[in-house]
DNA sequence: CCATTTTAGTTTCGTTTGAAACTGTTGCAA
DNA sequence: TTGCAACAGTTTCAAACGAAACTAAAATGG
């Protein structure tokens, strides 16, 4: 039995569904939240950063990761970035056309490639960096210390258990379902 | 004068830049942060819906704010989606494809499309409700009753700071900065 | 050793996206 | 009224995406 769930000032519909519809307000709804929040931000930063230095978020991550100098193989900076193999095997290829990254094949395993910020890369980085958590601030700014504590835990934790849910297999059949609400419907 | 930075087990890379480079951990980093999670848990649910009900979050999405059984025009959908027009008129094209809306032109304004979901797509909204409603109850088991009115506040508070920061027009000039990396650099 | 599997990264293909242009409709104003 | 601006929604086009197929280079192991 699901615990008994948010008695909102919602369902007050007039002659709505069979029983006990549990309502749903996309507002309040945390997938909905996250995702509409995430998209504002990074969409301002997107913004922020083709304009002044014509690259894309993807671009901004990796130069991020290697901002420090450091050399590392495409497969790590997906790891870093979280990002899959091809969105950093594509950025890679933009940035190679811009000058913006160096690659040269190892030569203990030559299916790695090592790669290194450009010199011109490492001077974006270093206007960007501040321009990015002057950015993080401004919205932060709007949290008080504790609160600022407390986003960083319930990130973590929520961050966490996301992924934890995300691992797991299908969680029961699907083409049941389906064809259930199929029969239900359609006249 | 920016605020000191977080002092964290970051900084410390070797030969490092010119001065005083602030560092930035992306692990650290609220956008990025919010990006990853809000992405794994939009990609997890995305997964479920599709799985068993062929649909995609823009269709989800409609049939929630439209699950009442109620009728509105595809601008007010996109309001209260947050999506724009353009994704909703898609996701609309698609679920007249497969029966899950219904679309009359309105009398007084003949520009504004009536939209209503059929009963099929209402079936769906009886099945799909109760399992996002789980999903997200298991991602918010993560966190303690506390913890939960706490994430309400700051998803709250980070949002509208956003949505004001993002109003606000292009901060300074663009085309100097870039220039003036471009010099910098280059050797 | 040679054959097989695994790993690193790229390419391809079909879809999705977002911005801008476009179509049709209404409201407004001279 | 006619003419024009604003609005609702759709279409177009080029870029971006994800999944799966592919290429090339190690690692494994018989």
């Amino acid at each position: 039995m699901p615990p008994a769930r948010r008695s909102r000032t919602a369902s007050s519909k007039s002659a709505s569904g069979p029983a006990e519809l549990p309502a749903l307000h996309l507002t309040r709804f945390l997938p909905y939240r996250l995702s509409v929040l995430a998209n504002t931000v990074s969409h301002t930063l997107a913004k922020l950063y083709e304009k002044r230095f014509g690259i894309t978020i993807p671009e901004w991550r990796i130069i991020a990761v290697l901002g420090g100098g450091e050399t590392m193989s495409a497969g790590e900076i997906a790891q870093r970035t979280a990002m899959d193999k091809v969105q950093v095997s594509r950025a890679i290829s933009r940035m190679l056309d811009s000058a913006l990254i160096l690659r040269e094949s190892g030569d203990t395993d030559r299916r790695k490639a090592l790669l290194t910020l450009t010199p011109k890369a490492l001077a974006i980085y270093a206007e960007i960096v501040p321009m990015a958590l002057s950015y993080e601030e401004e919205v932060t700014d709007a949290l008080s210390i504790d609160e600022r504590a407390q986003l960083d835990t319930l990130l973590s934790k929520l961050q966490a258990r996301a992924d934890q849910l995300a691992a797991r297999p299908a969680p029961v059949d699907a083409q049941a379902v389906t064809e259930a609400v199929a029969e239900t419907v359609d006249e």
